[in-house]
DNA sequence: GCCAACGTTGGC
DNA sequence: GCCAACGTTGGC
């Protein structure tokens, strides 16, 4: 059964647009370092599953495409190079802490702002709109999936 | 840049 | 296993 999900990403670091451009327009969704989101990745998740794709720590935050999962999870290199800004000294090739999905777009739509969401009572049960929700990656219900997609219809 | 909320760490 | 200190997130 189809499950979906809400992924916050950067437009600093991948926007919609790079995702647009990206070969295959498909992102490896490396740099998850909590465990809940990691477990969703690795317990929950399944190839064809949607995404909400979530700009984050920007001006305008908010949906701003529709994706889906690409692949099963796979071992995120970044923990073990120090170069990387998600370098984990704690990682160890034997012991990989931290995984990732491939995510590939759909489509691009509106931006669906966080205030507009806000303002929306069918979405208020959303996981990204409780208080103090930092989760990078939240589980979405078919019924706020399908509100989500009304809202962004033309 | 602020700061509230939350997760992680590590000493005990 | 508790919990205080610390770090991070992310909207504002």
């Amino acid at each position: 059964m189809t499950q979906y999900w809400l992924m916050k990403s950067e437009p600093d670091e991948c926007s919609i647009d790079d995702l647009a451009r990206l070969p295959q327009q498909t992102v490896p969704w490396t740099g998850v370092r909590n465990y809940q989101a990691r477990n969703f990745m690795r317990d929950a998740m399944k190839v064809g599953d949607g995404v909400l794709f979530y700009h984050s720590s920007c001006a305008e935050p908010g949906i701003a495409g529709l994706a889906e999962v690409a692949s099963g999870v796979t071992v995120d290199e970044t923990q073990f190079d120090p170069q990387s800004p998600y370098f984990d000294p704690k990682a160890s090739r034997d012991k990989p802490r931290w995984l990732h999905v491939h995510v590939k777009l759909r489509r691009k739509t509106r931006l669906l702002s966080l205030r507009e969401m806000r303002s929306r009572p069918e979405l208020a049960s959303m996981l990204l709109l409780k208080p103090g929700s930092r989760l990078s990656i939240t589980p979405v219900t078919p019924q706020e999936w399908q509100a989500v997609l009304a809202l962004l219809e033309p």
